[in-house]
DNA sequence: CGAGATTCATGTGAAGTATACCTTTAGGCTTAA
DNA sequence: AAGCCTAAAGGTATACTTCACATGAATCTCGTA
């Protein structure tokens, strides 16, 4: 028998150590949200007025990555539109990440995947923006309903467009006769409405809620309580759970990143065709965790992105770490030139290393060298397994 | 010696361009009465 | 004459380029102690 069928076999006998691992997926929404009672009884208070078809106040959610938020609001909102359906109101959720590349990441775009959401296509560009909007009132505007929109990450569109996308959204109620929007900002960035205008912020937030990061604590007891379900009997080692909460409490209390964690191990775990899931593997997964996380960034990165971050590598492996724009640029050249890249410009580059920084990919900071002009210093955010992965990627990109 | 001017290499804002896509409109062709 | 197709005209969003000016500390300059 061959590897490869001993492989297919042993995944087909089904002897998982899992027995529901969507549990552990990351977009799953369990029933109950440990910890998250009051917060969740907050939500659902502003929401409520939804169900009498009033416009429920808009409402702004900070907290850190992992904190809750995204699942508390669609957790909150399921309800809603749940109990609407059952009392006949017509109550429409409508859930946007506008992080997203290519699909949320201009005004243009967002208003543009809101129409997708009503299933009515849209042309992806080529159409005035105010257009766009009045086709989007159009829609809903065509009978009483109360309409719930949540913009997760919305801090990145904003820094990224700047605040007239908010300014529009608030305006929109007036324009509608019969429905009604309330928003439900989520932003990782808890500083972040210092920059908008504070008319803007003040029709926006009009409701605030602050999202704390887990303890340790906390976090054991969200991981133990999916674990058991996500798990067969006696697969997980004692102490696994406990480590793992430790790694998460480290990285300022981020659930999902535990959750990430043990789901990963599980699967090394398996593949490894062991019964129980070790410390070993949970070390294994942190690795592949981190890997796996700036893989997904950089693959679905256009390809100019992943040149100027090859850039990056090469010269920050040759040089100690840290590497200038001007000779950044030098070699994003030569790298085009081998592998017929349209050279951008250096101004674009520079918007480029930006953006890069931005995804947290890599680190630029602006410095002056006196005399000898002004530049950045740019060095790499991840570590240097992750660094092989995304050489790998970016070459096999390439070829 | 120290205050101010100079300088360098690049950051950064604004405006312009290319591309891809949109709607509108006018003209030409077909078709049915 | 009405209907339909097509192509041109005129519009927008987005990614990128071009142009021009801004930045800011090391270095230089020059007056002064």
């Amino acid at each position: 028998m061959s590897r490869a069928t001993e492989t297919f076999e042993k995944f087909l006998s089904n002897n998982s150590i899992f027995s529901n691992k969507n549990i552990l997926q990351a977009n799953y929404t369990p029933e109950n949200i440990p910890h998250r009672d009051s917060e969740i009884e907050q939500i659902a208070k502003i929401l409520a007025p939804a169900l009498k078809l009033n416009k429920p106040s808009n409402l702004f959610i900070y907290g850190k990555t992992g904190t809750g938020k995204t699942l508390s609001a669609i957790h909150t909102t399921n309800q809603i539109q749940q109990m609407a359906q059952e009392m006949q109101i017509p109550v429409k959720i409508i859930y946007v990440n506008c992080k997203l590349k290519k699909i949320a990441d201009t005004e243009y775009r967002l208003i543009a995947q809101l129409i997708r959401e009503f299933g009515r296509e849209i042309a992806v560009t080529g159409l005035p923006t105010d257009e766009v909007y009045r086709y989007f009132f159009k829609i809903i505007d065509t009978r009483k309903q109360i309409i719930i929109l949540i913009l997760d990450e919305i801090d990145q569109l904003i820094k990224k467009t700047g605040d007239e996308i908010l300014y529009n959204l608030t305006r929109i109620n007036s324009e509608l006769k019969e429905a009604q929007i309330s928003i439900v900002g989520i932003s990782n960035d808890l500083v972040f409405t210092d920059t908008i205008d504070p008319r803007i912020k003040s029709s926006l937030s009009e409701e605030e809620l602050i999202f704390k990061p887990y303890n340790a604590v906390q976090i054991q007891e969200i991981l133990s309580q999916r674990a058991e379900k996500a798990f067969k009997e006696n697969v997980v080692s004692p102490g696994v759970i406990a480590k793992c909460a430790a790694f998460a409490a480290r990285e300022h209390g981020d659930a999902r990143r535990a959750l990430e964690l043990l789901r990963i191990a599980g699967e090394l775990a398996e593949r490894e065709g062991v019964e129980r899931v070790d410390i070993k593997h949970l070390d294994e997964a942190e690795d592949k965790l981190e890997k796996d996380r700036i893989a997904d960034i950089v693959s679905s990165q256009p390809k100019q992105f992943q040149a100027v971050l090859y850039s990056v590598i090469m010269l920050s492996s040759k040089n100690s770490k840290i590497c200038e724009t001007g000779e950044l640029y030098n070699t994003y050249r030569k790298i085009c030139a081998n592998t017929n890249l349209r050279p951008l410009t250096q101004r674009r580059v520079s918007d480029v290393v930006s953006e890069l920084d931005m995804l947290g990919i890599i680190n630029a900071r602006t410095i002056s060298k006196g005399r000898y002009g002004r530049t950045r210093e740019v060095s790499l955010a991840i570590n240097s397994q992750s660094e092989k992965k995304i050489m790998e990627i970016i070459e096999r990109e390439f070829s």
